[in-house]
This record gives structure tokens, C-alpha cells and sequence, in this order.
DNA sequence: CAGCATGCTAAACACTTGTTCAATCGTCGG
DNA sequence: CCGACGATTGAACAAGTGTTTAGCATGCTG
């Protein structure tokens, strides 16, 4: 069968994959080129160096999650990023993983990224007020970054929540379980005592 | 001035401070043996090999950590982990940051981490279920999870958050800030009016 | 057809990597 | 004093790094 995807967009795919899996540093061109099927020299040839690739990755992910994040907004879903990832992205893409070292590593892209984020949860918990559902509470700010880092937890602590409660939280039925206490607590606090089902 | 700690100390700590910098992979043994004031040798002498010296320091970071966290709840402080660090730990420390990694990066280190703190938290969650101030939740396990992970999202997100809101959550200043919303939220819901001061 | 850009490879480059080894230094017990 | 032993170094090693370069097809354009 035909390869459909020119082979510059292949190297950029197997990059994401094995940049998200083990880390930029922890992956050489070589690797990168072995795992698209083409020469070390073609990498550079089309991205200029193994940084200029990376940089490339960086904004195709960041793309990607941006149009994945307006799509679940028109879907209508909530505003939670976790749900976004988990509707719109196939199962076993590497982009939520991407993210996670985009984010909690330092560099332009990430910082961009996070400080876009944080509006978007400025403006959803503006909403909220505005409709009744939440408090601004007496430092709105911190409450919109609050929000916005629980969002973004169980993304960065995705394995490791897996391993603890045995399923993946951005499954469908992972997503629905961590969905229903989050909207417990966030409803009314940790004391509240929710209706029997 | 003498130098008192063992130059096995002093490599430990570099590569500590390295490593939670940039990275295990983003440092070589030659630049941790630079920044200890020694030769590269040596760092193999004392340790082995790289692969050695980092769990070395991952032994070494969890036991800070979790001599840490016993003191902090011997203080009587809340449950929080960030709390705990900020107030232990010197300020400008490399531990919070080697945490992150060894939390998000796979490995068994991590992963056994992870697994202690999930079980404190459930002791935790329980031990307020006793005493009255919280609800186990439709699912305890989820509401266990929850609380440790948007906990530890202060850690991992903590340059990115000093970023948006102005001030290291993990300094006295932001962890009074943040841990008003948290108390907020968590005493009540979003929806909650707060007493005004 | 000639010519030229494009996608691509194989080989080589200089450099860095983790690790090894022989040789020194310093200190301390017999 | 002296032998031994741990700490330490400098030099060297093979392997792997990112990158460069020359060349080879292939296909489009004049």
C-alpha cells in the first residue's frame, strides 16, 4: 500500500511520537529518521537542524490542540481541557503527552501555551459568574489558575492515576468517573453530601 | 573557607540541582563533574555509572521528601504537599523540581512515590470524613486522586503559575493566596459566597 | 531535448558521550 | 617509616551525536 503522508509530515509524526515518549533530549536524529523510514540527512535537509524539527513539533502539537480545544467548544462539551484531549484526539495519540513536557518544561512555546490557557479559564469562570454558577471568590485570579492546573493534573499525572485508580482518566470512562467528583466538589465543596444517585 | 560536605556529597548535590534543571538526559557526567569541582572519574568512582548516579539521587530525593512531609505533618500543618515543601525546604531548592520529573517521567521511583502519596491521601480524605469535615464522594478512590494531583499540580505547574499570577506559589506569600481558594473551594464549591474578610 | 530544482541517500566530518585505566596524592595503622 | 588503601586525576577508548557534503535519481519547465 501507498504511503499517503509525504515523508516530511512522517518524520514530524514520528518525532511527536518519540519526543513525547522519552523526551527531546533523550532522542537522537537518527532514531527519529530509523522510525520514519528515511535518512538522518533528509531530517536535517527538511527541518534545518534537530532544534528546527523540534521547534516544527512544538507548533504542529500546539496547533493541533488549539483546533481540538475549539472543536469540543462548538461540540458544546465543558470547559475542561482533559475532555477536549479525550473526545477529539484517536486513542493513543501522543499528543497529550507532548503537552505535558511542553508545559512543564521551560521554553516560548509552553509559556504561550499556558498563558493562553489561563485566559480561556479567566474567561470560562467569568462566564460562570455571569450566569450564576460560580463566585469570582476574593482572588479571582488564583481561582481561574486553580481551576486551570486541576484541569491540566490529570493530563501531566495521567499514568500514574491510571496505575492508582486502575483506569485511564482521559477514557470515556475514566473522564466520566473524574467528571463526577470534580462537578461534586466544585458544586458544593468536599462537605456537601450528594444525592443518592 | 573549607569545604565540610564529602566531594561525594558535592556531586550528589550537583547533579540534584542539574538534573532537576535540564534534565537527566540534558546533562552529561562531564558537566556534573564540572559543576562539583571534579573530575569526570570520579563521578563514575563514587557511583558507578550515570545510570547510578541518578538513583542515587532519586533515593536521596525522596528521602528529603518524605522526611519532609513527616515533619510538616508533625508541625501541624494542613495536609498539602506544596505546603509541606515550601516550608521545610530552603528556598531556591532543586527538590520540588526533581519531584516534578520523577512524578511525570516513567520509572519505578516515580511510580512507588506516587502510590505512597495516593495512599496518604486517602488516609487523609478518610481521616476528614471522621472528623466531620468531608464527604468519602460517590467514589472515594477519584476523590482521593483528585485532591493529591490538583496538590501536586502546584508543584509541576509552579514556574507556570508564578508566570501568570505574579508570585511563586510555593513562596509563604503565594501559598497563602492559593490555599485561601483551595479552602474556598474545597469549604463550600464554586458557587459559595465567601464572608467578606 | 537540455536544464534545473527537488527529494533523498551514503559517507564523512568534528565533537561529545559514558566509561576505563594506569598513575598519583594523601592519610592513617602497624 | 612504610605499606596499604581510598580519593582523585588525566589521558585514552569506542560509540554515538548533530551536521555537512557530494552525488544520484526523478520529474517538471523552458
Amino acid at each position: 500500500m501507498a504511503e499517503d503522508r509525504t515523508s516530511r509530515a512522517v518524520v514530524r509524526d514520528e518525532a511527536l511520537r518519540l519526543f513525547a515518549e522519552r523526551g527531546v533530549e533523550g532522542v537522537s536524529v537518527r532514531q527519529v529518521a530509523a522510525a520514519a523510514g528515511v535518512s538522518p540527512g533528509l531530517v536535517v535537509h527538511h527541518f534545518g537542524s534537530k532544534e528546527g524539527l523540534r521547534e516544527e513539533v512544538d507548533r504542529y502539537v500546539v496547533a493541533v490542540f488549539e483546533k481540538v480545544l475549539k472543536e469540543a467548544v462548538a461540540g458544546g462539551s465543558s470547559g475542561s481541557v482533559a475532555e477536549a484531549m479525550a473526545g477529539q484526539l484517536p486513542e493513543g495519540s501522543a499528543v497529550p503527552g507532548y503537552l505535558s513536557r511542553l508545559l512543564t518544561a521551560d521554553g516560548e512555546a509552553g509559556r504561550a501555551l499556558f498563558r493562553g490557557l489561563f485566559e480561556l479559564s479567566r474567561q470560562a469562570l467569568a462566564g460562570m459568574v455571569e450566569s450564576g454558577m460560580a463566585t469570582p471568590g476574593r482572588d479571582p485570579l488564583v481561582r481561574a489558575a486553580f481551576l486551570l492546573v486541576n484541569d491540566l493534573a490529570v493530563v501531566l499525572l495521567r499514568r500514574r492515576i491510571q496505575e492508582v485508580i486502575g483506569v485511564d482518566p482521559l477514557s470515556a470512562a475514566g473522564l466520566e468517573r473524574w467528571g463526577d467528583e470534580v462537578l461534586a466538589v466544585y458544586g458544593g465543596g468536599l462537605r456537601e453530601r450528594e444525592e443518592t444517585r
